[in-house]
DNA sequence: CGGTATCCATTTGGATACTG
DNA sequence: CAGTATCCAAATGGATACCG
């Protein structure tokens, strides 16, 4: 099976199973981060992605966890430590996510820029129409 | 500034926000496939990808053009045809993309294996667990 | 510190019916 | 063909309180 089959409409639903994971925002924060700095504790991940919930970050990880992309380890300490690092098979995913890291970056503004003239757009064409739907059943 | 600066904790809220349109799964589905065959109609699309109901793929496909990543044609027939394809931005979007959905190939069944044992794991520990609550308020 | 449990508002998205 | 509109069930996720 040669590598440039992977352009095949196949694999489909792998892809679909995969983002449903990987495609979330937390996931790819928390993955980005632990490829960045190796080891980080749950806390320090939690200051360093913005807005996350402890919620979210403890099923986050636990889920990660469970598709074999983080590794959680348990100190026996008081208080607690816990602390959070990629598998090999989670540090093969920081590549793709490096690169969407980057693209986000370069072209986040690109994006900004047409969400604004594409509503601009919209408001024009619809102040443009006649009222569309009033003295209906007056 | 310098290409490696990415690797900074900033451009946080700019990866958040491009995650949220094009982490979601359709939008990687429309992209992928639209990058592969070049220009696609509406009904086409809908049936290469798997699943997708008529509202999401329409809901995905706006909101892509809105973010200027693809571009919408309409021709003005008896029955109208509506064709989409990618814009320039959308395909710089495409090597993030690809490289993501290789691999999704590569990598879906290491996962799938993950959860299994994670789960069989689970369900042992659960089972060793000497019945966590059962006799309260007894 | 690093969680779990619960509650509840909001969002999401499929199903269905209708339209130019 | 390519949508729009509406309804509604289910999933999502924040807030809060409590625990080892």
């Amino acid at each position: 099976m040669s590598l440039q089959d992977t352009s095949q409409v196949s694999n489909c639903s792998a892809m679909s199973d995969v983002l449903n994971r990987i495609g979330d925002k937390w996931s790819v924060m928390v993955v980005g981060m632990l490829g960045r700095n190796g080891t980080l504790r749950f806390n320090e991940l939690k200051r360093m992605i913005n807005g996350v919930s402890q919620r979210m970050l403890t099923l986050t990880l636990r889920n990660l966890e469970r598709d074999g992309l983080v590794t959680r380890t348990i100190y026996p300490e008081v208080p607690p430590r816990v602390e959070y690092s990629l598998t090999e098979l989670g540090k093969t995913l920081q590549g793709p996510i490096s690169a969407l890291w980057d693209w986000s970056a370069e072209n986040h503004f690109a994006i900004v820029e047409a969400r604004a003239i594409y509503d601009l757009r919209q408001d024009a064409t619809a102040a443009a129409e006649p009222r569309k739907i009033a003295y209906a059943r007056g």
